[in-house]
DNA sequence: CAGGATCCATTTTGATACTG
DNA sequence: CAGTATCAAAATGGATCCTG
């Protein structure tokens, strides 16, 4: 393989973690960075509007590579957010398709890019002034 | 330096540009990238109650660096969504708090972090069994 | 078409030592 | 206490070549 989709491991204190013996914050913080991983949320988003096929999405998604985007297809399958279907014909066809879990997990990543959207002069004046005052 | 905190760069299809000469995706990719951040969002959830200091956030965080907890707060200072408050008292005090904006930018946050939580388990299984059917 | 395998460059992170 | 500086290790990503 080469690349490992495995969380980075978190220790939380005592006091932060919600539930001592069913479930502290690691899994969350694993699905976070998913979440976080750049490309991950461009799938999602391209996957909004029915299944697509391996090469549909890398033309939606300019700049990704074949292998970001097969690393980050299969990080989202065995998620369990998006279905893989071969259909064996020649030349082969792979469709993905959001599962219901993905479709799910799309609303608070929608919330998520629409804050972004809207405060993005925000913080763009806020780095602005950042770097003026420091790097200036 | 050595870390730059510049986002990367992702060119969008031009049927996906929301607006050719307002804002293209780069900047809510940016913005999306610090909240992918591992380190970012803890920090911000830590802070919800109200200013810490330096060591009490690290203590808090248990597993970040030194190092990363003052690239994390820096990223964060840039993009206005903490305020760093310097005491001049031996032995120096500093204060992180959460701005307005970064406040506002705790609830899709945390939307996301409770998705992650009433789905962990059936994540956790959708790992296993790919797992299993592959790796095995 | 849809990848798998390799190799290499860049980034990111951690450990450690030092400072006002 | 709250950092900065430096170095080494590790993760990440792209380019390229190959295959059913």
């Amino acid at each position: 393989m080469g690349t490992s989709l495995e969380p980075t491991h978190i220790d939380f204190p005592a006091e932060r973690r919600p539930d001592p013996n069913h479930s502290d914050c690691r899994s969350v913080a694993s699905i976070l960075a998913r979440v976080g991983d750049k490309w991950s949320v461009f799938v999602i988003m391209m996957l909004s509007d029915g299944p697509k096929r391996f090469n549909e999405l890398k033309r939606m998604i300019n700049g990704i590579s074949q292998r970001m985007l097969t690393l980050t297809l299969r990080g989202l399958e065995r998620d369990g957010l998006v279905t893989r279907t071969i259909f064996p014909t020649i030349p082969p066809r792979v469709d993905y398709e959001l599962t219901d879990l993905g479709r799910g997990l799309q609303q608070p990543v929608k919330a998520l890019g629409e804050w972004a959207m809207t405060h993005q002069d925000q913080i763009a004046a806020a780095r602005t002034r950042f770097d003026e005052r420091n790097g200036g």
